[in-house]
DNA sequence: ATTATATATTGCAATATTACGATGATAAAC
DNA sequence: GTTTATCATCGTAATATTGCAATATATAAT
């Protein structure tokens, strides 16, 4: 199908699942460790780093801050993306919570 | 396409990145929660549980076990899957790393 | 031996994702 | 106002993922 059966998990396994989706691809690892590596950011200079047409990092783009973790501001004809800093901890505490809570004591 | 363009990524984010996709799918996300909560666990135990199909099930266990995530032992005709808790906390880790080292100062 | 139980694998249909060229939209530069 | 630069969106092709029924495999129970 390739169709998500949302409707039968929790809200928030369905957001946790969301959040590792969304980096579960290595390109927008790839941006967010680029953006993270610079004080600000533009699109144009992803292309050329990362080696993708601009509509696909566009794109990528798009799903970063679908999940609040990239913001842009438009600085003239530029874009400026930066990581939402206040929401990349929450994501992290998030995981770690999933992590930590789900500890087996078995085998 | 769907075809995602590995090779001009580094491995650590290809590694990375792979990581988050395997755990980000709410299905694979409730599994390891029941694992978590239970001392030991059937895969048809899941079956009831997460109310997907038995093959779907055993789909989502492999892709689990793929990253290492997941270990089986056979008990008589039935699977005890569990928690592979070293690797478990060497995958937090990596995350963590991630998120820690992709600090921006920016905006 | 046969049957029941538990899990894996295969094959397939439906949908999602990835990537890109083409095209829009917007603002600076001229 | 025309051009240039930067980014977003649309449309589309190729591939991946999800989910399930059917089937295969393997062991336990009878």
């Amino acid at each position: 199908m390739g169709i998500t059966k949302s409707d039968i998990f929790t809200e928030k396994q369905n957001d946790l699942a969301q959040f590792f989706k969304v980096l579960g691809h290595p390109a927008r690892v790839a941006i967010l460790q680029y953006i993270g590596s610079q004080n600000s950011c533009i699109c144009n200079d992803l292309v050329e780093e990362i080696g993708l047409a601009q509509a696909t990092i566009s794109q990528h783009l798009k799903e970063l801050k679908s999940i609040g973790l990239l913001k842009g501001e438009i600085e003239g004809k530029k874009m400026c993306y930066c990581i939402n800093v206040e929401r990349w901890e929450e994501i992290q505490q998030h995981l770690n919570q999933f992590f930590n809570n789900t500890k087996s004591n078995c085998c």
